[in-house]
RNA sequence: CGGGGAGUAGCGUAGUUGGCUAACGCGCCUGCUUUGGGAGCAGGAGAUCGCAGGUUCAAGUCCUGUCUCCCCGACCA
């Protein structure tokens, strides 16, 4: 392929709207451009890049058994009506009408779908297990688009979905599609961690998300030598030990107008720990108060499926003095009537703690659990925090890191076939739910993650799996007769060994060369000039080592050295 | 949805107390000279200043509306 003939349109700046490494970096090197928020052209090397990961996806959902299909990209509300998440899924949905005023959606996840296809098509025990995976596009209407195809409103996906006929079955085969995933992140030379995770609108009993770590990375995760890794609004917390004093008797003091933890610690002269942190939450609207210590946050998403109410939220002022009768920031629990009481583990080894005394300015001490008041419900609903313990080993300090989601496994059991009715008539005779499993990830994201974590200031550093190129071949002079003869002869025989290679055959200045291989990241470079062609050497050069570091070799020995690279493929 | 910022040539920007033909760098085209890490000189193309309306002798500049983009937050998860 000739860089001429091939619409490379890199850029010395970045557009100014461009908010991330990796977004700068595939705009400037010509693989993408943004048409508006969250929507990205793929330009030819983009798509190259994609096509090169969607191979090593689908290599491997292959070896897991799984078999490609082709699902629309739209989708009748019908059948998103009978799971409920037409209504669950909420603005994230894009929706539009037909002709006659028929209502779709545009396909974020395709659930319904495959349990549609799946429940009208198999029937027996003899038909699973099954898994049927596919690449499409998917569309979301994300409340922010950000950091180019990382977060954008239009992106390329590959789903899988798996059918069994029992929980044991799925078991099994989520183990098979975790080592087909990690194989996927080893594969695309990540540094990746595998955590535990929040189902969110998918649904399903238990989920686990493939991490790319990154500090630029939007989630938050948490993970321990012992092996254990969780996303951080998920990672389970553990109760805190129990201070050694004895309980002294409450006691209210005057704190005016000092509400906040932070205040009313140093008004005190306590630690925020001692301090039992009152918050007035509606569930559904119903109003709630919820327990925990000073210093920690609620968690919402533990709250909500706590309650498995839909929406919790933080009461407005109005709320909270109904319920406390005072303003905000002297709630407590102590005598607190008429409302369910919800407790935080971190709250129950608290001896003599400070609350809020539900009455303007004023606050209580010693305040014990037990003696001064009580919980309906005690559980854990707060965040990890800094410093907290591994809840599994029980020994070491969790560890956190930042990380970018780019798969996402679950299992679903039956709560699609449940609701859709897909069911198989098994070896008694008798009809039982499909038990299914889902298995998505994020294609395009993978390519702005591997930038995210590789890449200097000369721009990308492909690996030697995932690139639009494998060689560059940069001609000093491409009208030269004997660089042209050499150049050409490099790259016959690198093609023949299946080896993509890019000449560089611009009639651009070297520099000007050399700056764009570099940005556009192609791992290995031959540089063919008259000097070294004299002395009948070219320059092989690593794309990861620093720019004065290179080879010079006969033609011969550096095609050989490539194919040595490459001879795995 | 709330708050803030911004739309001027392909990209980055200046110009905004209203005033001459809208400026600069990069990129692009032509020619000459150069030619191993973003060359030099000369010439040139390219912008109805996001859009619509208004004020004015005169609007990129002021006013109103509208669209788009970005940031922070909320929402979502």
């Amino acid at each position: 392929m000739f860089f001429s003939k091939m619409l490379i349109p890199t850029l010395r700046e970045a557009p100014s709207d461009a908010d991330n490494v990796s977004a700068k970096l595939m705009i400037r090197a010509g693989m993408i451009r943004k048409l508006g928020s969250g929507l990205y052209e793929i330009l030819p090397l983009g798509l190259r890049l994609l096509r090169k990961v969607e191979k090593i996806i689908r290599e491997e959902m292959n070896k897991a058994g799984g078999q490609e299909i082709s699902l629309p990209l739209i989708f009748p509300k019908d059948l998103w009506v009978e799971t409920g998440r037409w209504d669950v899924y909420g603005k994230e949905l894009f929706r539009l009408k037909d002709r006659k005023m028929a209502e779709f959606c545009l396909a974020p996840t395709a659930e319904e779908a495959i349990t549609d296809l799946v429940r009208k098509n198999i029937n027996s025990y003899k038909n699973l297990p099954l898994m049927l995976y596919q690449f499409g596009t998917k569309f979301r209407d994300e409340i922010r688009p950000r950091f180019g195809v990382m977060r954008s409103r239009e992106f390329l996906m590959k789903d899988a979905y798996s059918f069994h006929t029992d929980e044991a079955d799925l078991e099994k085969y989520y183990k098979v599609m975790v080592d087909a995933y990690t194989n996927i992140c080893k594969r695309c030379g990540f540094n990746f961690r595998i955590v535990e995770a929040a189902s969110g609108a998918i649904g399903g009993s238990f989920s686990h998300e493939f991490m790319i770590l990154a500090d630029t990375g939007e989630e938050e995760i948490v993970w321990c030598n012992c092996g254990y890794g969780a996303n951080s609004e998920k990672a389970q917390c553990l109760e805190y030990e129990n201070s050694k004093e004895n309980p002294a008797d409450m006691e209210e003091v005057f704190t005016p107008d000092i509400g906040s933890v932070e205040d009313v610690a140093k008004f005190l002269k306590e630690s925020p720990d001692k301090i039992i942190k009152t918050l007035i939450y509606t569930a559904d609207s119903k109003p709630i108060a919820v327990l925990v210590r000073g210093g920690c946050e609620i968690n919402t998403v533990k709250l909500q499926t706590l309650l498995g109410a839909n929406e919790v939220l933080l009461a407005d002022e109005k709320t909270v003095i109904s319920v406390t009768n005072s303003p905000v920031g002297f709630a407590g629990p102590v005598n607190l009537k008429n409302i369910q009481i919800i407790a935080d583990l971190s709250v129950l080894s608290i001896i003599n703690a400070v609350v809020g005394a539900n009455k303007k300015d004023f606050h209580l001490k010693n305040v014990n659990f037990k003696r001064d008041f009580n919980a309906d419900i005690i559980a854990d609903i707060r965040n990890v925090k800094e410093g907290d313990i591994c809840p599994r080993c029980k020994k070491e300090k969790l560890k956190f890191s930042r990380g970018i989601e780019i798969g996402h496994t679950f299992k679903l059991g039956d709560k699609y076939s449940k609701s859709m009715n897909a069911v198989y008539l098994d070896t008694d005779g008798k009809e039982k739910f499909i038990i299914m499993g889902c298995y998505g990830i994020g294609v395009t994201r993978i390519l702005a993650a591997i930038i995210e974590q590789s890449h200097d200031e000369n721009g990308i550093i492909w690996t030697d799996t995932v690139t639009p190129f494998e060689v560059v071949i940069v001609p000093i002079n491409y009208e030269d007769t004997k660089t042209k003869e050499s150049v050409d002869k490099i790259y016959k025989e690198l093609k023949s060994f299946d080896i993509d290679v890019l000449i560089d055959d611009r009639a651009e200045r070297a520099g000007i060369k050399f700056k764009d291989a570099d940005l556009i990241g192609i791992p290995y470079r031959i540089t063919v000039g008259e000097k070294n062609l004299a002395l009948g050497k070219v320059e092989l050069k690593f794309r990861k080592d620093a720019k004065d570091k290179v080879k010079f070799l006969s033609l011969q020995e550096t095609v050989d050295e490539i194919k040595s690279v490459f001879k795995q493929k």
